[in-house]
DNA sequence: GTCTATACGCCGATAGAC
DNA sequence: GTCTATCGGCGTATAGAC
């Protein structure tokens, strides 16, 4: 077999394994991961069930890997904004863009993880904050604290504070109370979020 | 029959319905509402299936009559903090020691509301922040705007800001990932909350 | 009114044909 | 490798005895 058939292959199989992890996220987004049966992401991804056992264990692997992959691209992004971005003032002020962006381009996404009941899901997994997926803007908030720019307070509590804000309005707008794409609270909400955590 | 013995029964009754409530609630709280079964309550509640389901149409009945109580106690709290302070910046402070308290008393009923999947558990119902557990507090910072003490933005984004931080910093509790109690960090949250919203 | 035993449906997972 | 039919188990809810 050539390296091109290949190749191809392995791209048909990894589209298979998007299309069910696609649906699955829709799903798991919208109703929830125990309202959704397996039945229900074989229809929406019109890939029968032997071949989703294939590409998967069970369910809830289904939803781990989901997990693994959001966390991954969210790291991936996260770390890129910390690249190209030198202060801590503009890191977080590009954060709060990028959150609020994905939110309005893929809220499913967002959705899926801001539920977050991957405790619940996963029982054997700890329910640890540190492998959230926002965990590496405690390295932002940390270095902000070194340099000066941010209040000198147990990091924690500000990485909790500024997560917290930004995740409420997300969610705020994801359930529709508020009308406006997120873009339009953007400089209002920059301002509440600089200023609590600013070093004055 | 006596009016005193009626009143007995009642409470008789009461007692039993908020065992079961009660037991509901740890459970929940610990596991999740669809990790629990009907079997896991009667254990832990010593209440037989057959009073569970006098008292309760079904399992989703128990969890709405846990939430109603629970945001109705939340309302009447807040409703007091409210009525006792006078200004503003007094209720925000009151309730974040009243939310901190709750959480270090009852971490299990902070735990439930939080969880708040009762969009993905109740169906039916509309997801609608407006009737959250926290809802009420939008009517202070209203006040607040009015009369000048917090800045003059949008109160839904302002809610947003700081109900959001104070529940991640509880969640972060709840998760341990801060390890003492919620009043050693009671001074810098607090001021945290109010740099943010504060009118300049 | 209260108990226990059980019916019933649903869903995750698999067996067995092709 | 893929499909479909089906199994086994669990969990909600109830029926029927007392």
């Amino acid at each position: 077999m050539t390296e091109v058939a290949k190749k191809a292959i392995n791209e048909g199989q990894e589209e298979l394994r998007d299309e069910i992890l696609n649906s699955a996220l829709n799903l798991f987004a919208q109703k929830g991961y125990f309202n959704t049966s397996v039945e229900d992401i074989k229809r929406a991804s019109e890939v029968s069930t032997s071949k989703i056992y294939r590409y998967f264990k069970n369910k809830q692997a289904i939803d781990q890997a989901l997990y693994n992959d959001l966390v991954q691209r969210m790291n991936d992004s996260l770390r890129e904004i910390e690249r190209t971005n030198n202060t801590a003032k503009d890191q977080i002020y590009a954060i709060i863009d990028f959150l609020f962006n994905l939110t309005e381009q893929a809220p499913d996404v967002m959705r899926f993880l801001l539920l977050s009941h991957h405790q619940e899901i996963i029982p054997d997994e700890k329910a640890k904050s540190s492998n959230s997926p926002f965990s590496k803007i405690i390295d932002v908030i940390d270095d902000g604290i070194k340099t000066g720019e941010i209040l000198r307070i147990n990091s924690t509590l500000v990485f909790g504070c500024f997560i917290g804000m930004v995740l409420r309005i997300i969610q705020l707008r994801l359930d529709g109370a508020l009308e406006k794409s997120l873009d339009h609270y953007f400089h209002d909400v920059w301002s509440l979020v600089w200023n609590a955590i600013e070093a004055k």
